[in-house]
DNA sequence: CAAATATATTTGCATTGACAAATATACTTG
DNA sequence: CAAGTATATTTGTCAATGCAAATATATTTG
């Protein structure tokens, strides 16, 4: 009586709500990909190295940010991606309260390895909206964001 | 050299990291619209709240599923949520294994006064969608849903 | 230039949630 | 009907996170 009365008795779930179990599907399915890899990585580390591999070094704060993590919680992810080799904290040389984290070549190299991962998962997501849906989809979400963002 | 730099280098944001900074900016602003109506209630405690008020009575398991949540974190908000005396657990007549999570009339009073919070939010998010998108995104979410749920 | 203020990172602490084991009750099968 | 199996909830434990305080460095102001 699951689906079926959850179907009939929510003529439409909260935006909210429905983002919470997208994400929460998204991740359950790049975790196992990655496990199936024999990788232990977490999908907050995952999209630290994606990030770094993407927009190349840059400080712990703008990593914290665009990832939507706390900075402290960054901090001790850091930890764990130095510890494994895969990223390097480097003092930026002008302003020294910074860093500048890096990828190592050993971090680049995972990256290669993960790509196909992040393809494969978001093309399965995907699969059932045609390329203009998917631009639009994007779009819409982009401006969810920056309403919320900017409060006028 | 933020949000400069960042809409510059990032084309186009993946859709696993776009679905977390929205879903992280609603539940900020929740949880903003909850602590400015002085009440002292996390994202998940409204969720929870939510479905019941729109759902009626239903299992723990049910509820915890329906929002995401695991058995035993839907153990202790039940907790929270008795404790504050806005709902009651009973057991099931036929089956004395299950609950029966039911609001009491303080959580119906107290839904009321969320009732708005959740609209003004959702509604500010989707203030730049017409209604044809916001059909339409939700749609979308529904199908991307879908498709990562059924691996056929 | 010294003091006050601001920013980047780290660390301490409390909370949350996932996972697994424990418990209670129901169902199934021989 | 007893034994075994399945399901619902609770509890223990651990990792991850947010928040606040601490630390280090920059910047501004008098």
């Amino acid at each position: 009586m699951n689906s079926e009365s959850l179907a009939f008795a929510t003529p439409r779930e909260s935006l909210g709500v429905l983002l919470g179990l997208v994400r929460a599907e998204i991740v359950r399915a790049m975790e196992a990909e990655l496990a199936a890899k024999g990788l232990n990585l977490s999908f907050t580390q995952f999209l630290i190295l994606k990030r770094l591999a993407r927009l190349g070094p840059m400080s712990a704060t703008e990593l914290a940010r665009s990832v939507e993590l706390d900075g402290g919680a960054m901090t001790r992810q850091l930890d764990h991606l130095e510890g494994k080799g895969y990223l390097r904290r480097c003092r930026h040389e002008q302003d020294r309260r910074t860093l500048r984290i890096e990828l190592t070549d050993a971090g680049d190299a995972l990256w290669q390895e993960l790509t196909d991962c992040n393809d494969r998962v978001l093309s399965a997501a995907q699969r059932s909206l045609d390329e203009t849906e998917q631009v639009q989809l994007h779009d819409y979400l982009e401006r969810v964001l920056h309403a919320l963002r900017d409060k006028n």
